[in-house]
DNA sequence: CAAAATTATTGAATCCCCTCAAGTTTAAAG
DNA sequence: CTTTAAACTTGAGGGGATTCAATAATTTTG
């Protein structure tokens, strides 16, 4: 069996994590101190920092178990998608707003996102960021599942068009946590509207397409996105 | 002539922003103390309290500085634009990159873009909110102004694609102010890319365009964006 | 099983942002 | 030119995140 150390040492982790979350959500993530957390968890504050490099991180660990979720709830959009482009960006897209609030807060997601852009390199600002580049791939992959099956236009370049679709889902859910009074739904409407305006450009053309300059799909290959580190 | 008093105050309050902007420039954001601002703009910590909210606030003002700037360059090229959809984008974002890094570095730009998404409402965080408003409305009078010229198809919702367009650039920005290596050329690289994709789209049929559903212009009224505070 | 080695925990001390009561300077009134 | 009022400045002190030297618990070794 395990030996008592690692046990102790995964209970205090789980215990610290469970306090910040309820915490957090409770009084929101400024008014917790770091000691409150600590007394919560039943450990000292310096415990709580060799667990976690620091409060943020503490957040940051909260907020990839939520992405984590949305990842995992979109593969089968992607695998089988609604034979209609815009349908299938809104059940993709609407299915990572429904998810976003269940466990986290606008504050929270705001105090998150703000940690993510400026957080060098904390572990958890790291994972983060590999998770959005998942979603990123997730939007990719839709826009080539839709191509492949006929159902927008070939001759687009369908990682270009994920990021921007992806970009502009990500940067109006900045917007929707900013403002406190929004809804779901409004943010889906406005983001709705906006895809809308794009899959009506990769709807078929009426007449047969000549098939000029199909961009290569490297077979059913998922895109990978070319990172911005790669530059 | 005006008060010893109001000159003294615009005296101090220059001599803040001045201390601030050469402190931040040269040992970045976290690394500078209020205290040495402060001392810097022969101030005592108090008084720095008295013309800015708080930090951030402090590095807001310089941000705003930067982007008024961007924002007047850009009316060239909205009430000019070169005849065609690539070149215009280009020439409106690749300012807009250009001049990004002319007061400030990534690492002011990573602080103030997370001072923005978290902190709620002081003055010059609210002043940022509004001028990134009027960002996004001056890509939408550019794909507004390509369509009146007839260099792109009218068919288009010309709000909604701005915001798009928009929320890409700016998403994009936000990740090579996060990636220290990145240079300004790589990212317009891949806006550039981005974009060319949705210009394919936008280019004008081969015939003809029958006249479907023309989105309504309201004459050649600049497109405010409808505000998601409006929800 | 006792001693040594390793790994974790602890909380007092440090650092920095920000506040506010007391003091100072300028302007207005008499 | 005083006196009074208003506006502004000041810096010591409060509060919270983070560190680290001392201490304790567990594991390994002989």
């Amino acid at each position: 069996m395990t030996g008592l150390r690692a046990r102790q040492k995964a209970l205090r982790h789980e215990r610290i994590l469970d306090a910040a979350l309820l915490l957090f959500r409770n009084a929101g993530y400024d008014a917790v101190r770091t000691e409150d957390i600590a007394a919560a968890a039943e450990v000292s504050v310096g415990t709580l920092y060799n667990y976690f490099e620091n409060k943020g991180d503490l957040l940051l660990a909260l907020v990839t178990v939520e992405v984590e979720e949305v990842l995992e709830q979109g593969t089968a959009v992607v695998d089988g998608p609604p034979p209609d482009v815009v349908l299938a960006l809104d059940q993709l897209i609407g299915g990572y707003y429904d998810h976003s609030l269940v466990y986290l807060t606008k504050e929270l997601w705001r105090t998150a996102m703000a940690l993510t852009v400026q957080a060098a390199a904390t572990p958890f600002s790291l994972r983060y960021t590999a998770l959005d580049r998942d979603l990123m791939d997730q939007v990719c992959d839709l826009v080539s599942a839709l191509q492949r099956r006929g159902l927008a236009r070939a001759d687009v370049d369908a990682q270009a068009m994920g990021q921007v679709i992806f970009n502009n889902l990500n940067q109006m859910f900045i917007e929707f946590v900013k403002v406190e009074g929004m809804t779901v739904a409004a943010l889906k409407e406005g983001v709705g509207r906006q895809n809308a305006t794009l899959a009506k450009l990769l709807a078929l053309p009426a007449g047969p397409v000549h098939p000029a300059a199909p961009v290569s799909h490297a077979g059913d290959l998922p895109c990978r996105t070319g990172g911005a580190a790669d530059f």
